[in-house]
DNA sequence: GAATAGCTAGACCAGTCGGTCTATTTTGTA
DNA sequence: TACAAAATAGACCGACTGGTCTAGCTATTC
């Protein structure tokens, strides 16, 4: 355990205690916030299922249900992102799969509570800019990192773009219809989809990607 | 006009006056879920917009906000079956690229603001079964509607199917970046990629498509 | 062991929500 | 014109929302 001499940065989100509580609410506002949406999931709510009082909340959370939000919708980013650093694979493509994979386990152990990525938060743009550019942003993070990948392997820049944004909204749509029908299904064919697109155009051989990444340096 | 004197079925849905006030919260509620979603768009909001007091709105609707929603969701999939249908083109391929058009410039004529397909509605079938299922139900109408256009151009059930459903996994997915990014570049992305998707596989000259349509009777 | 900051605890609040109810106006028919 | 049904109108309601505030607990620091 990490001991609180260094007085430097007292909270440095993976400190002892209270950080268990306010992980907890993150949690259990992600849980939340995807299964029912923004506006439906009440505070009182997700205190109850994080098992939390509302004086912690504001502690943790001083600008309230905005700020949760906020910070759900980076967690979420922050997680697919590293589900595509932790899963190598030869292709970009066979990457996808994998990840792919692995989230439609998590779709299926939610019993397909879960919504896809943040569209439940797309329509609070209307009424919170802050959390409108926070979700724009996680679009564009998650975008960016196919992107390079895409470029990585020796597609031009116009076409790497359009294809990470192509597997960006399979994945969202595919996340939708499946919890709308109750079935990995459709969350899976989106997959494969993905994967397809992600080996148009490639050439993914370890001498293309050296020569681009030699051209791009 | 229809007149009243059929006294078998009074409300038709195109009768005289009072439509106009049902069909302006309609209306309303159809522009204001799509922009700020079900729970943010409030009986309030819908009436000023809609400008009908709270005792209309319980006339026409007497089961409240759900059965507007679910109306609401009944029109949208009416709407867009009714597009494919009117956009007469040699494949399904060309219809949605003339239909995804028409929706690109709906969504800029709204500066962005009308969220996706159904995608609003998705996450209240945790809390309102009846609304789920009417999601459900658009989900599976729309795909049906491709599915047997793209099987009546020469391909097997299970591919047809597949095709449908990613082209409406492309638009959704599409609509919902489009919102978040205040930009329709990403859905006519989606729209030209879901017209490729379209194409392939299709044998779409008229006699395939007379040998299939004889196949099936 | 006293002091202090971090955190927990929950009573409480004004505002808003969807929904009900009764009164009134409008409309269609005879 | 008389009458009934349809539709409009909006005051009103209990429930619940996100948010505030004070009090108390806990633990680290001298």
């Amino acid at each position: 355990m990490k001991s609180k001499t260094l007085v430097t940065s007292p909270n440095t989100d993976t400190d002892s205690e209270s950080v268990n509580t306010r992980q907890r609410i993150l949690s259990a506002a992600l849980h939340l916030f995807r299964k029912r949406g923004y506006h439906a999931a009440g505070l009182n709510d997700i205190l109850e299922l994080a098992r939390a009082p509302k004086g912690s909340l504001y502690h943790h959370f001083p600008d309230g249900k905005e700020e949760i939000a906020v910070a759900v919708v980076a967690q979420i980013t922050q997680g697919i992102i590293g589900l595509f650093a932790a899963n190598r694979a030869r292709t970009t493509s066979a990457m996808l799969t994998q990840v792919g994979e692995q989230m439609a386990q998590g779709i299926e152990r939610t019993h397909h509570e879960v919504c896809a990525l943040f569209s439940a938060f797309v329509a609070e743009r209307s009424t919170s800019p802050l959390l409108g550019s926070a979700v724009a942003q996680a679009y564009d993070d998650m975008t960016n990192e196919l992107r390079k990948r895409f470029a990585l392997e020796g597609r031009s820049a116009k076409v790497a773009s359009e294809r990470a944004a192509l597997v960006v909204m399979l994945l969202e749509g595919g996340a939708i219809l499946a919890q709308a029908q109750q079935s990995v299904a459709p969350f899976r064919l989106a997959v494969k989809q993905a994967s397809l697109i992600a080996i148009q155009d490639a050439t993914h051989t370890r001498k293309a990607r050296a020569v681009s990444a030699s051209l791009s340096s």
